[in-house]
DNA sequence: ACGATTTTGTTCTCGCGTTCACAAACTTCT
DNA sequence: AGAAGTTTGTGAACGCGAGAACAAAATCGT
């Protein structure tokens, strides 16, 4: 509240200063977020922009500014109070809120994530699981029952689930993918190595084991190839 | 073959193309490695960088410009040989010889990590698991047994493995972390919701799936909270 | 053999994100 | 109260990456 009255470009209607909030930095949010919490749970009660960077990984400077984008939340000569800042992000980011999400593809893969803890932990509610092979239709996991493809659409609505993540074979990706955007699911979390195509008012993101460990081997090459130590210091 | 004789540029000692590919690039090559897979498969012989880009989901003059820096593996009016790309890359990339990697924490996703075929598929060979739970210790998955944590430095060492993925709950982390680097491990793939400080000859990639999913929140409540569709039409 | 066509490799421009550096604002000590 | 010390918020400079656009090089048809 008393919000700042220091804004100094007077274009109109320019009240909320969260209209846009760099991508960069909406990635970086949850990391903070999560050293917040760290320093809550430890009674630290007030933090300053370079202890918050040290917990979070990053250079002070770029974490002050990330925070500058959600309002003037800290105080001068002090630091951030730890407990209002990490709320003022959580409702950034909408966690203020429950989200239900649904895996598709109960695999390896998707049973560790159906089990993860870090999601209830975080605001996120597994709502439902679904896999095609009707053998594996019925068989519980974590306290949920799997239930058939062909229910998607009606479970979607009904617990008006905004995110899907998939966790199927690549081949069988891009159908389920078509089949969480026309049940009404506009955000999508892909594990399976696949491009997926959606719809422009839909979200994807994509998280790919074997390329991280690609763009490891990379640098890893690189680093036992004789450079690096060597050439690095010579001129 | 035959190399291009039109390098313009004639600086001295400039004769490796394959002096530094930009980071954005190198995380791209493996999803074009992809695509030339999924093309070869398809008994597809030769194609333009537009059905590369289309395949691996990315702009064509993107695709064009991340090749070059690799080297001029395309044939101008004709397009890129798909084997001939595909064995160019994986070799930049460091596939032609198989990595060992060892997984550290066999809870539900290091089973997951360790069943994962497309690690095998791609040249990342799993040589050890490893729990801290003494229980653990010798329980069979996949086709290797657990080893104890205390064995780590000793095995990694005899396998040369030179990356470590770590699948601990957060706060044993940075513990394994040290661990692996201390026996040699310069690559660290890191599961785990926390931030490891490494030595920096170390590299560290992150994988958090609930990072994800937050981020996935954050623009979910955007569109729902009435901007999008209402305001960007407007002005 | 030569023009038309295709497609690559590269140059150029633009925008985003990172980092530096400093004034403004707050606290503390005397 | 005033000076000294902290720490935030932000303006400005810089570097990297994305995309448009085009010249160079290869094929194809006649």
């Amino acid at each position: 509240m008393t919000s700042a009255r220091s804004r100094k470009s007077g274009r109109a209607r320019d009240e909320r200063p969260e209209r846009g909030i760099p991508e960069a930095t909406v990635a970086r949010l949850p990391v903070y977020l999560r050293a917040l919490t760290t320093l809550s749970d430890s009674d630290v009660a007030t933090a300053s922009s370079e202890d918050l960077a040290t917990a979070a990984g990053v250079n002070s400077a770029k974490l002050r500014k990330d925070l500058s984008y959600l309002g003037t939340y800290g105080t001068r000569g002090v630091g951030y109070d730890v407990n209002y800042l990490r709320y003022q992000i959580a409702r950034e980011i909408g966690l203020t809120q429950d989200w239900s999400v649904v895996i598709v593809g109960i695999g390896n893969l998707g049973h560790a994530l159906a089990n993860y803890s870090g999601f209830a932990s975080r605001g996120f509610q597994v709502a439902a699981l679904f896999d095609v092979d009707p053998e594996r239709v019925g068989e519980v996991v974590g306290d949920l029952k799997i239930s058939a493809l062909a229910d998607l659409e009606v479970i979607v609505r009904e617990s008006a689930v905004a995110i899907g993540v998939i966790a199927t074979p690549a081949g069988a990706a891009q159908g389920v993918c078509d089949q969480l955007v026309e049940a009404g699911v506009s955000s999508i979390l892909n594990f399976a190595p696949a491009v997926l195509t959606v719809p422009g008012h839909v979200d994807v993101r994509k998280v790919d084991l074997s390329i991280e460990l690609q763009i490891l081997a990379y640098h890893e090459q690189r680093k036992a190839h004789g450079f690096g130590a060597l050439e690095a210091g010579a001129l």
